[in-house]
DNA sequence: GCTATGAATTCTGTATACAAAATACTTCAG
DNA sequence: CTGAAGTATTTTGTATACAGAATTCATAGC
């Protein structure tokens, strides 16, 4: 038994990531403190410090006196995150080592039709593509910047289960983000970042177009 | 008397960001939270709560069983970070309404200049740099964008106090601000946004020299 | 039957308590 | 005098306690 070295605020603001992944908390919804520091075998004290970092992470609200709910949902929101997360990976792109990125675009050709297994989980799928994006920017020495794109990309998690499946889009994203490669490959760093950008505005509107409307 | 009808988890952090600005706080330094709490006349819960909070702002860290610690400051993290928020500030730009922005250019050329009182407290005059920028992105409607730039620019607090007062380096500050608004008086956004970035990445290097080593 | 009022209950926000980890101090061997 | 070992102290991380705000439910008046 691997003995956790680790607060318990972090361990449990993992749980409750993955609970959101499966899409067990509905958007809008209260979080009844007392119930689910019982439901996960801790006490208020920590859980109340996971909810404040999710809140910092805007993946949950917080009111005086009514405490804490997951934040709403809308397509406008989701077209804002992706955006800012479009210029942040491009900035991140636009500060890696040219060298690096060249190094790693067959990699990333690889990766980007390498599906999963088509009927694999949602999860699974998603993995996929962070893994694709994590990889893009492996190359950036902006701490600072991979770690905000990580704490954007956590809020965004509240989507992903209000995505019904769907190959075709996947396949959009296989073929854009073999665009962005080839694009690296050539050594053609503004056209990647170009292609970029246009994978994620592409990737919004297919993302939105799989939710169902309310 | 205005009773708060506020968390004392955000008072304390406001309080604290007070005191960020004051340099009352040096970087690398332990947070003993008894003793913080007890000056600031309220429990270690709440408090922590706004450590937390700070904590995800980057503003401090955290280890486990050694509780927290004001974030080490850099010159290359101060890059980092400016180069972060020339691209948020580049992309609120460009996803602002142009009419809106032609419309406030003629306040933002008058900002530029209209320096405050030349001999003003440090904090007095970095509030009035923040006062054109809030100018300059508030016709931006992505909300989680502005969010955002609030957030990051949190971070920067740690390293106001650290710079001495110098007049020429406001004075181009002024004069970049000036050209961004003239270019938005001429309606060409984009040249707006490559000045922008000029000022952001010339601020930042202004704004080291004034940071004297170690 | 519906609204308003008030009591009862639930829940949050903050304070306090306590155990375990980390740090500081003391003592002793070499 | 230096370093190690053991003990005392401090400090954190988590649990519990408690007051007050928000909500719910019941009752009374129209």
């Amino acid at each position: 038994m691997a003995i956790e070295r680790r607060p318990l605020r972090d361990q449990i603001r993992e749980e409750l990531l993955k609970r959101l992944d499966r899409g067990d908390f509905a958007a809008g919804t209260d979080v009844n403190e007392a119930a689910l520091a019982a439901e996960l075998g801790v006490s208020r004290t920590p859980l109340r410090e996971a909810l404040i970092t999710l809140a910092g992470e805007r993946i949950l609200e917080s009111n005086q006196g009514r405490g804490f709910r997951f934040a709403p949902v809308s397509r406008q929101e989701f077209r804002e995150v992706c955006s800012i997360l479009a210029a942040l990976e491009s900035l991140a792109l636009e500060s890696s080592d040219p060298a690096h990125l060249k190094r790693i675009a067959p990699d990333l050709l690889q990766l980007a039709h390498g599906f999963p297994d088509p009927v694999a989980e949602q999860q699974i799928i998603d993995r996929h593509d962070d893994e694709w994006h994590d990889l893009l920017l492996s190359g950036c020495t902006n701490e600072r910047l991979l770690d905000l794109v990580t704490g954007v990309k956590a809020g965004m998690r509240r989507y992903a289960h209000l995505a019904v499946a769907d190959d075709a889009p996947l396949r959009r994203d296989a073929d854009e983000h073999a665009a962005i490669a080839r694009h690296l490959l050539d050594g053609d760093l503004p056209a990647a970042v170009v292609a970029l950008k246009t994978n994620w505005a592409n990737g919004a509107e297919r993302m939105l177009a799989r939710i169902p409307e309310e």
